[in-house]
DNA sequence: GCGACCGTTCGACCGCCGTCGAAGCGGTCC
DNA sequence: GGACCGCTTCGACGGCGGTCGAACGGTCGC
């Protein structure tokens, strides 16, 4: 009797669907304002801050302020481990939930955060520049005005000059004021993935290569057959 | 709005304390009667029956009726999977949630089922003596009188020659009339696991070379150092 | 067959929680 | 600094759902 954590609180936070539909906006791993989220869930501002307060106060999500506008997203990958474990539960409709969940799955693989990549793949190319020397430590600054991509920022890189040899030599092209690193700290794997102008390059470029699609609405990322040898082969993803 | 499986009917089904614990109590897979839910979740028989009701139109959990008995069950491996991932967010009792996910990890593992191995270890013994020709196909018959153990009983197995001298072989002796050979579908395996007097004797045996240890108050089984090894070359497991 | 027992259904009570509009707080823009 | 805007808090309303005891259908034991 007394041994148990109240999972049930839980349990009691995803059995309001307002809340529920919050929690799928926020699936992918976008931060999005209140406002938003309110419409998204169909409900008046006041309802929905209510139920953002207490999926807070649950440890489902965390908020981060920025400006007048206050950014929710989902606590953490258990989060949405969660969300995938309940649909896989929730009968009535099979064929959208399976499909849902290969979509999401698709996502935590892939995926655009604005202009760049995230991801399995986003992360893994990161980690891949890194780990070869093209990127290591320094001091660049962060515009304080950007919307919220991450959890910390407390890591500065910076290309070193195997890096942008590197950039140059694969085809991205920088202007000389914008070859500052910027990063995200990825929602699904909680790594760093690379941003900025950098990060918006490397997506484009891969893009001319034919190595991965964008899909026309989503933030889905797929793939191709070129691209997976060419992946492998340049960042041994 | 209208393409998302009511994933919150899930949800509120989890919401209520004494629901948890019925399921909770059931996690291990064991089958247990209502009366014995009802004093597990501390409410009475009338308010269990009514939450066993939902748990079960939910597809959260099966009934087997047996005489004037019903049995009910996790309806899957899935029901495990969300539990699992619902207390890993439950963070009240940080410690004690931690133990208890692993505790019911080791129970997938390795468990007992009555007087038999259950889990993944005896998911594992059942599929070699199979493979290895030890156990095949016969007519045997199942006493319709034994509490239930599993979904389906619709195979019936029975010791191969090559099986009965592996059964001496290896240190199990069992009387003449008690050959037949009985199963169960393990629950968080989905897969047969073997029960009956070979089953009992199986795992007596190995209690007897010290390869395994059953817990003394609970269902769960760990593998010894020697047990390690004399399994992986026994059984492949 | 008749009592004992297990389980579900019914009816009534109570409390909790989601809902909205209005008001209050803080930050931005001109 | 003033007007606007995003968000949260407050108060009041309404409804859904958990709870129990009592009554009912089934099953086992003698």
């Amino acid at each position: 009797m007394p041994g148990d954590a109240d999972i049930a609180a839980v349990g009691a936070l995803l059995g309001d669907e307002r809340r529920c539909r919050i929690l799928l906006a926020l699936d992918d791993g976008r931060a999005l304002p209140a406002s938003r989220l309110a419409a998204e869930a169909g409900v008046s501002a006041s309802t929905a801050s209510t139920h953002l307060g207490k999926l807070r106060e649950g440890g489902l999500v965390t908020v981060q302020t920025h400006g007048r506008h206050r950014f929710y997203r989902l606590a953490g990958p258990h989060v949405g481990r969660l969300l995938e474990a309940m649909v896989a539960l929730a009968p009535p409709r099979p064929v959208t939930s399976l499909r849902e969940g290969t979509r999401a799955r698709a996502l935590r693989r892939a995926r655009t955060c604005y202009d760049h990549l995230a991801g399995e793949l986003g992360v893994a190319i990161m980690r891949h520049l890194v780990d070869a020397g093209l990127l290591g430590g320094g001091d660049g600054r962060r515009d304080p005005a950007d919307p919220p991509v991450g959890f910390g920022h407390d890591v500065d890189y910076r290309f070193t000059a195997e890096g942008d040899a590197w950039l140059d030599d694969f085809g991205v092209r920088l202007a000389p004021g914008r070859r500052a690193v910027r990063y995200c700290v990825d929602w699904t794997e909680q790594e760093h993935h690379l941003s900025g102008a950098a990060g918006a390059g490397i997506l484009a470029r891969l893009v001319e290569l034919g190595w991965v699609r964008r899909a026309p609405k989503d933030r889905a990322v797929t793939v191709t057959e070129a691209g997976r040898e060419g992946l492998a082969r340049t960042f041994g993803a």
